[in-house]
DNA sequence: TATCAATATCATAACATATTCACAATCCAA
DNA sequence: TTGGATTGTGAATATGTTATGATATTGATA
């Protein structure tokens, strides 16, 4: 089994091998990068639960690569910076860097801090178990990904489940179709916003005349909101 | 209505045209420009909200005119790149470009590219946190959208909402109708400022006798005002 | 009080938005 | 790869909102 997915994007492929042959020891599953438009497809492609990058690189370098990466994902990210080479800290972690390691850096300290940040995200997830709003007969448990009416158990496709989940964590809050889409579909999600229309009504079918504690109601000319009396 | 204007600019007029037309079927205001130093003149001219951008121009080429533009201006630019034209993503991302689209494109993607970079502009727009105006009986709560009198909710269209938002956030000042229409309706709107009248006809319906604390007072000759004693 | 212009009111036309449906595209697991 | 489930799309319909013009009413002024 493998403990996660590591991009790791370096031009000096020495280093990269050096990388993959220690990260691969430890458990991880390694997919290597040599230069930075590449890494951002492959990143794309593959999702990697964590990135190890350098900060100089052919194509893109490493705080563009950083920057395009971090407009559609909060993956871990840990900044790979030459002895010498001026590493702006600032810039890293305006640009959303979660760590920096200098060159030449040995095996041990790289992989303690993978496993370091790879456990700050896990804590941030898993442990944070109480993914759940509960109202009137009615609970949304997005760690089981489970949706619960009058104590049944509705089978709900995922994206209906976020968007209850979304609306129904903030009560009485109208969202717009834009906000929807950008906060429960994802930012670079190019398309036609009746699609939260729809999903809606999907989702009120399953919820109708279950409780006159709350409802989904909408806004006209504005969005969608969860409401709840009192 | 119109979502936004978007300047297209484009030596090509057939790709011109082909923008026009399905940008204006989705509701935009279009202008067109075929050369660089005449697309800064009209950005300056008419501030769109958007810009279409093509690399190879006459006149400044496109990194130029994106280059004039952002000495002024943040508005989204995304870039119109020939397949095979060697675009320079760096450069781009460098002189702040947003997004950049290659040719030949499909006219559903630069529809869908357009969109999403508006809705992340537009989050401004979006009803903000904890909007709300109370005075005697009266609650206008914008994150809501929603108007309690009396503890209870009256169901209200957005546009006297927002009205009513309008000048009771303002408590005693006089606005002009012009005012209202531009603030409350936005700019581009060219209506008859009769509009107005009807839409205070219907919150003073609504609010008719609720509270001797505050009244929609009319300003005879010049506007309304939302009156508050004390 | 007569007059004129500003405002209020009303009905309805024009418009914008929401709902729904059927189906297409996509994704995922067997 | 295939089939089933999910998700997205476009069109038809239904609904609610907003604008407008005609007319009545009101207020300012002489």
């Amino acid at each position: 089994m493998s403990l996660g997915k590591i991009l790791v994007v370096d031009d000096d492929k020495n280093i990269c091998e050096l990388l993959r042959l220690y990260l691969e020891k430890e458990g991880y599953n390694v997919i290597l990068s040599h230069d930075g438009s590449e890494a951002v497809v492959k990143f794309n492609a593959l999702n990697p639960d964590l990135i190890l990058l350098d900060i100089m690189l052919p194509g893109l370098d490493g705080w563009q690569v950083c920057r395009e990466i971090r407009k559609k994902s909060n993956v871990p990210i840990i900044m790979l910076t030459a002895k010498g080479e001026t590493f702006d800290k600032v810039l890293g972690l305006e640009l959303g860097a979660d760590d920096y390691v200098v060159k030449p850096f040995d095996t041990k300290e790289i992989i303690a801090r993978v496993k370091a940040v790879l456990r700050r995200i896990d804590q941030n997830n898993a442990p944070a178990e109480n993914k759940e709003v509960v109202y009137d007969k009615l609970v949304v448990n997005m760690t089981r990904y489970e949706l619960k009416v009058d104590g049944k158990v509705i089978d709900t496709p995922p994206k209906e489940l976020e968007l209850l989940y979304h609306l129904a964590s903030n009560p009485n809050r109208v969202y717009t179709r834009d906000q929807l889409l950008d906060e429960v579909w994802g930012f670079e999600y190019y398309g036609d916003s009746r699609t939260i229309d729809v999903h809606v009504k999907r989702l009120r079918e399953k919820l109708e005349g279950v409780s006159d504690q709350w409802s989904l109601k909408t806004v006209w000319g504005v969005g969608y909101k969860f409401e709840v009396n009192e």
